[in-house]
DNA sequence: GCGCCATGTCACAGTTCGGTGACACAACCC
DNA sequence: GGGTTGTGTCACCGAACTGTGACATGGCGC
């Protein structure tokens, strides 16, 4: 499941409690806050997928949030209003909100619409492959356990990126010598092995255990989701 | 007033004459069907801006036409319906579609949600970016950090916009050879490194460690803002 | 249980890679 | 011509990476 950091801004506390338990539910992680500045504060420094920001706020309102936010990045954002007034929705779009939602609006639907935002946004994004916790991003050559970023070095993410290619099945080492390294005639090395052994030391929680690349005695190593 | 190739469609003739008269009088170009396979036609041979696809259609249904433009390219689409039920909200959206509006809907709002996704669609292409302290400026061909304008040079900036074309992608030294600078043979060149090297002495606040080019031992580099 | 063999583990040293500054040369503008 | 700017190349250095071999471990057939 596909889990975006949104942050959400609402002053009715009761509203607030009931959409954050709901988006919470759909799988996504979430942040609330009750005011624009603690928002555009929030956004500065911990850079969210998406906000989704209430019309009538204290302060600076959502309109004027969505405004300043447009001016800094490509942040999306959807506005949610009780108001189903057209002036506001022609609005709160020309100042730059990628949808405008009317409350109350049922849970699945508001999902529905951050998916699609989130789709368009990432549009351009790269292809990612997820195994449970681990993330592969094949474009940013990128990989991810559990949220935080895993260093791995060209020869570990080739041999990763081998592996990952084939899920399941069994590769032998004269094969992975062959396309990892371009080692055509070494027959026997342990370079495979010492090279599984690294990359199990920093994806595998416990490498002894591993859950993602299995070794298959005799064969060769096999790359499969827990 | 931008004029956008607006695809409508729609089988009901007195709706359908209406929302085109109201985009034309917004200021768009419209043309309309009132069956999902002449829409599908015209969407190959004349590659619209946008499609607004009502639901209930005869034959293929507005959201079968939607799942089929996916699978073809990134044509924003929007789907307008009657009814307001939410599942057909949630599925809309799933099928791919970047908004979904419930008739009857105004034209000004219906207009502005245009003028909506249609931005969303083009911020990739659009002339002006910004990360954070960063804006780059496409059609002026102008960098500026934190306001203070930074001269490239010719190179610097075609290497930067082709690392910005691709944001969190890692381009490898091979690709950027040929598109940025023609070379379709040298094999091995510090062109690029140096290249990077000085694009980051003048765009990072610390080129030791930058928070824009960062590079990728063994692959090459990519851009991502900070 | 025993021994064998495949694999895991680790440290180290040679190698590779990219950052960096210097420099040559060409293009361009006064 | 003389200066300025842009661009490609080179050499050097430190950091990062990688292959290797020695040894430990553990599974498997007997």
């Amino acid at each position: 499941m596909r889990v975006a950091g949104i942050l959400l801004v609402e002053d009715d506390p009761s509203v607030r409690t009931a959409l954050e338990l709901a988006l919470t539910r759909q799988g996504h992680s979430v942040t609330s806050y009750a005011t624009g500045e603690e928002a555009l504060d929030h956004i500065r420094a911990r850079r969210p997928e998406i906000a989704i920001l209430d019309v009538m706020l204290p302060g600076i309102d959502g309109v004027e949030v969505c405004r300043r936010v447009r001016k800094l990045d490509q942040l999306p954002v959807i506005l949610l209003t009780a108001r189903g007034d057209d002036l506001d929705v022609v609005v709160g779009l020309e100042a730059g909100a990628d949808d405008y939602v009317v409350k109350p609006v049922e849970p699945r639907v508001l999902d529905a619409r951050i998916r699609a935002v989130l789709r368009r946004a990432e549009s351009a994004a790269s292809d990612r492959i997820t195994f449970g916790d681990l993330v592969i991003d094949r474009g940013a050559l990128k990989v991810t356990l559990s949220g935080k970023e895993i260093h791995l070095t060209p020869t570990e993410l080739r041999l990763l990126l081998e592996l990952v290619r084939h899920p399941g099945q069994v590769l032998n080492r004269r094969y992975l010598l062959r396309v990892v390294w371009d080692h055509t005639h070494i027959a026997d090395s342990r370079l495979v092995d010492a090279c599984v052994q690294r990359i199990r030391a920093k994806i595998e929680p416990k490498p002894a255990e591993p859950v993602f690349i299995h070794t298959v005695r005799g064969f060769g190593y096999r790359f499969s989701p827990p």
